[in-house]
RNA sequence: GGAGACGUGGCCGAGUGGUCGAAGGCGCUCCCCUGCUAAGGGAGUAGGCCCGGAAGGGUCUCGAGGGUUCGAAUCCCUUCGUCUCCGCCA
């Protein structure tokens, strides 16, 4: 949610970093809005200090017996009453129109993020590894001999409908070992904290990272209530949700394996086939919370957690920085992580890397309190990324893998994790 | 699922209709004393919103929302959350 103060202090700043996210100027009406708001605060607040005032002096005439004044006192507070909670009512009203609006404003992106309208305008950063040369022509991970077995939509279709996958053999246990994999790799050597977190969660802490009240289309929300969490970004950031955190413990650096649930509304049609997309999926999300002087550079760390994970199993990707038109609502600056696919012939996303500023804050009311300077709250800063989809990662390890007789070569580092098994056999065997 | 209890400031915890934004403790900040791997004394210390150049002032907040009342942390209702016992259960 954007700061009402910084718009006021900075309109044309404001505006003009929504236009770079293709969005129309909103400054003025938003400012508008806030004034009349703010006149109606003041009449409101006056007539109820008037009240209170009353008030108090009604209990003094009663007690030194004055009965008149008792009397002309009270019916003064009753006269009151209702002019109060018609200004309330409309203040309140105001409020919440003007919060709602806040409310539905994407964040800014920096200075930094280059300009563009969408993917095509991304700009690449750069390259790792370079992508095999297989000397025949590589299919599509489900098309591969050694997955076939292991990979069942029909049966997953049969049970859940479309975008589902049954996994099983040596592919379920391929995928199982790649999130243990991750997350090792980031608590012993990145240093951040083990977490594990539910994956429903009350509605709160869905509007606390942003996905409501905007976007609720694209997840899904039981009987009872609670959200099912598209990403542990949702438990991880608002793990902090409503709290005055300690600033020593800053940064706090998180990573948790869950499973993620999106509908995939709007995607109609688009990765049909394999496990690209899905509505039920693993991911190992890393997740920081900090402050504003830090975040940056803790933005660059995260990203390169993310890029040791493509690195360590040695899948050739490419460093992104999304365009002001492509990033998503709450960031304000966003790395993707491209692995390539050469079933695909092209690099797909496998990781977004974000820095959310206090965005996410401001909704979850997440401060600390600075220990030097005035004493101040502030909020915190947070980022997450994807350190990595996991089923992503599991086709990359099976597209870049692939033999010409259907097998699979696996990469070392999966090698202790599979009891040393080094390849899957064309009959989709970890031998 | 049944029964009950609870939700207070950074933390712990008192407070059951006005003198309460709120005792006390802890923590933190500053000062004093002490000259020793410490302790003691004093002062200060919630947040949001609004007005104001500032000083300062107003208003709201004791989980949230609503109600009763001249007046509510304190009474009533709704709701969210937490806990306990019983039942059930991975």
């Amino acid at each position: 949610m954007h700061d009402i103060r910084a718009i006021r202090d900075n309109p044309e700043g404001f505006d003009a970093a929504l236009a770079r996210r293709g969005l129309e100027g909103m400054s003025s009406s938003i400012l508008s809005l806030d004034a009349e708001r703010r006149a109606k605060i003041v009449e409101a607040e006056t007539a109820k200090a008037d009240q209170n005032k009353a008030s108090k002096e009604v209990g003094a005439a009663k007690a030194r017996g004055d009965e008149a004044e008792f009397e002309r006192l009270r019916a003064l507070v009753a006269e009151k009453k209702a002019d109060i909670a018609r200004l309330n009512e409309e203040a309140g009203e105001m409020d919440a129109r003007l919060r709602e609006l806040l409310m539905g404003i994407p964040n800014l992106p920096l200075d930094e993020v280059p300009d563009g309208k969408d993917e095509e305008d991304n700009v690449e950063l750069h390259r790792w590894g370079n992508p095999r040369n297989f000397g025949f022509t590589p299919v599509e991970h489900f098309e591969i001999a050694a997955v076939r077995p292991g990979m069942d939509f029909e049966t997953a279709a049969k049970l859940s409908g479309s975008r589902f996958v049954l996994l099983k053999g040596g592919v379920a246990r391929l995928h199982r070992a790649l999130a243990q994999f991750m997350i090792d790799l980031h608590v012993t050597r990145h240093d951040l904290e083990e977490t594990w977190t539910p994956v429903l969660v009350l509605e709160d802490m869905m509007t606390g990272t942003g996905q409501l009240p905007k976007f609720g289309e694209d997840s899904y929300q039981t009987r009872e209530g609670w959200w099912l969490i598209p990403t542990a970004e949702v438990t991880l950031t608002n793990t902090v949700h409503g709290d005055l955190v300690d600033h020593a413990s800053l940064p706090r650096r998180m990573v948790a394996h869950s499973q993620c649930f999106r509908s995939e509304a709007g995607s109609a049609g688009r990765d049909t086939s394999g496990m690209l997309r899905q509505h039920q999926f693993e991911k190992v999300e890393m997740v920081s919370v900090t402050d504003a002087e830090t975040g940056l550079a803790e933005h660059a760390r995260m990203t390169r957690c993310a890029e040791a994970v493509l690195e360590a199993l040695e899948l050739p990707y490419r460093t992104i920085a999304l365009c002001t038109g492509d990033m998503g609502f709450s960031a304000r600056i966003t790395h993707d992580l491209e692995v390539w696919l050469p079933g695909q012939d092209k690099y797909r996303e496998i990781s977004s890397v974000s820095y959310c500023g206090d965005f996410q804050a401001r909704r979850m009311n997440a401060r600390y309190r600075p220990e030097t300077g005035d004493k101040k709250t502030e909020f915190v800063h947070t980022l997450n990324g994807s350190g990595l989809a996991v089923g992503r990662t599991l086709i990359a390890v099976l597209e870049n893998g692939q033999q010409e007789d259907g097998s699979v070569e696996l990469p070392a580092a999966l090698h202790p994790y599979l009891m040393g098994a080094t390849r899957l056999s064309a009959e989709g065997k970890l031998v």
